[in-house]
RNA sequence: CCAGGGAUGGCGGAGUGGUCAAUCGCAACAGACUGUAAAUCUGUCGCCUCACGGCUACGAAGGUUCGAAUCCUUCUCCCUGGA
């Protein structure tokens, strides 16, 4: 079980193609998951979930425990069964949103760039210190205030939460930090994670062969705690990895950190790059030897009517709109229902579910056909040729 | 025909003498979004100008006033009751 075999290696990069074998079928790397954080892929009617072309999802531990939905997944059997949804599934530890309900929401800072600026809610800038964090994190575990409640989440509970849920894949329950945090911070923190490490590992012992558990590489933007991170996690035995945190202000420093860490890990595991990405950053993650990502953008774009085209990104909009089909390729659900740009676009104005419907069922389709291209490309060899092609549009 | 009510920028709908080119919502337009606090958020949105500023505007025409989307008169149209 969950053993990970290498099918084709790129000689002009550290870009491979791969299949992990699951309790859910033979997951192909590089993959790109389907965001479903409360066990749904928002804007998708779940009666169309078999039909789509998803092979790998993720969701969310901490959502589908704050909404009282990890009960009824354990009643109803596990995750697959409960949405529907048989292939291959992840869940996130809760790990994320030690961060993005903690300190990435006081200062409006994700786990790209600075802070403020592209973040929607009003933050207050730069701040050193972890004091105002409205996520309380000891050495036990993080306390959120939920609905005016408390939650701790510790590594135990995370992980029993997990194993609850059922999925595939299940991330070590880890503090993400963000580029406003301090060097002294992210060693901390580090640390800590480190040791929550040891206890999720422990705590899932009994259940190793029947979900994957994937520790997360942190250390921010630094390369020697990358480095220690990453050696950290090499020496455990787990059939994977994942690489999260803060990964810097600018496209170089997420580049320099892949770069530091991936070699650090065993070659033959496959490794996750947490919550990235778009076109661009699937390009150079893959290059440099990353086989698996989840992102929110083809979920959620959509639903902000940025559809992905082969042609580049393109907005949603009636004044732009023709008469085209928004994708004719072989297999689009566009294609099939026969989905116009002005078709979407009047959705779009009438406030028409189907408008959400089809932006996500199409930007998921487009992210599975780039991801088969890649594969395809890496075993042909013209893997720099793809991402060339794709990164002038993108 | 009588009695009421109403006509505001693409639409809905505030405003009821000056601080009104006119709140707000929708639509439109230009964007943002990377382990989902996100069907969200930011900006523009009468015309001319980079801007200062100018011009035309609140059904129509007159009038009162230093000043009117706001008050008065007449007209046109719409809605609700009653004949």
């Amino acid at each position: 079980m969950f053993s990970f075999s290498i099918l084709h290696q790129d000689p002009r990069s550290r870009a491979r193609s791969g299949v992990f074998e699951t309790p859910h079928g033979i997951l192909e790397t590089p993959e790109l998951a389907i965001v479903g954080t409360n066990a749904a892929f928002r804007g998708l009617n779940p009666d169309n979930i078999p039909s789509t072309p998803i092979r790998y999802a993720i969701a969310n531990t901490f959502h589908l425990l704050v909404n009282g939905n990890v009960d009824k997944i354990e009643a109803t059997g596990g995750i697959h069964e409960f949405m529907n949804y048989r292939r291959v599934l992840a869940t996130d530890s809760g790990g994320f949103q030690v961060f993005s309900l903690g300190f990435g929401k006081t200062h409006s800072v994700n786990k790209l760039g600075g802070g403020n600026g592209t973040a929607i809610f009003p933050g207050t800038g730069r701040a050193e210190s972890n004091d105002d964090n409205p996520v309380n994190i000891t050495e036990e575990g993080a306390t959120f205030t939920y609905d005016g409640k408390p939650i701790t989440l510790t590594p135990e509970l995370s992980i029993d939460l997990q194993h609850r849920i059922g999925a595939d894949i299940i991330f070590a329950f880890d503090e993400c930090t963000s580029s406003l945090n301090t060097k002294e911070y992210t060693a901390q923190s580090l640390e800590r994670t480190h040791r929550w490490l040891d206890r999720c590992i422990a705590a899932h012992e009994a259940h190793r062969n029947r979900q994957a558990l994937f520790p997360v590489v942190q250390g921010g933007v630094y390369r020697d705690l990358r480095e220690r991170s990453a050696a950290f996690m090499a020496a455990k035995d787990v059939p994977g990895y994942g690489i999260g945190g803060s990964l810097g202000k600018t496209k170089e420093d997420m580049h320099a950190i892949l770069e530091w860490t991936l070699p650090l890990l065993p070659d033959n595991r496959p490794r996750h790059l947490l919550g990235i990405g778009n076109v661009r950053d699937v390009f150079e993650g893959v290059e440099r030897g990353i086989d698996l990502f989840d992102c929110v953008i083809p979920t959620r774009e959509a639903r902000h009517r940025v559809l992905y085209t082969v042609g580049g990104r393109k907005q949603v909009r009636i004044g732009r709109a023709t008469d085209e089909i928004i994708d004719s390729r072989p297999g689009s659900p566009t294609a099939k229902a026969g989905v116009t740009w002005r078709q979407l676009a009047l959705w779009f104005q009438a406030h028409d579910p189907r408008a959400h419907e089809y932006a996500t069922l199409h930007n998921i389709f487009f992210f599975t056909e780039m991801m088969k291209e890649i594969r395809t490309a890496i075993a042909h060899g013209t893997f720099a040729e793809l991402k060339k092609r794709y990164l002038t549009v993108y």
